[in-house]
DNA sequence: CGGTTGACCAAGT
DNA sequence: GACTTGGCCAACC
């Protein structure tokens, strides 16, 4: 039985570690596919799940570069919530070198 | 089943 | 350095 890409994506976002982020980029190639935007999009338009009691740390996914991009509550809180994790946000940045998580 | 969309990305202007 | 264009692919209408 074959989840959808983006049950897929939840589950990757899932074994994303506390402290640690991952890029959208990464994902969708993890999934073999450069559906890159389908990743975001499943974010959005489900609850995120992390905030509805689910783990889905959609807040430790950053653009390509470690850059934040999107995020439904704003990205100001996304980099809070970053930093609360001990991930430091640089210039709205992340510090891919340091933090991103390797799948 | 065809067309629009989207929390992206890379390159061009 | 900021904005525009094209491309990618799956989900949604």
């Amino acid at each position: 039985m074959k989840k959808s890409f983006n049950e897929q994506c939840y589950e990757i976002l899932r074994k994303v570690p506390k402290g640690k982020v991952t890029t959208y980029k990464a994902i969708a190639e993890k999934l073999n596919s450069k559906a890159y935007r389908q990743v975001g999009r499943a974010m959005n338009k489900n609850p995120c799940g992390f905030l509805s009691g689910g783990n889905v740390p959609c807040h430790r996914v950053v653009g390509s570069n470690g850059k934040l991009v999107g995020f439904a509550h704003g990205l100001k809180k996304k980099e809070e919530m970053l930093k609360e994790e001990g991930v430091s946000i640089i210039n709205g940045k992340v510090d891919l070198g340091k933090y991103k998580f390797e799948l």
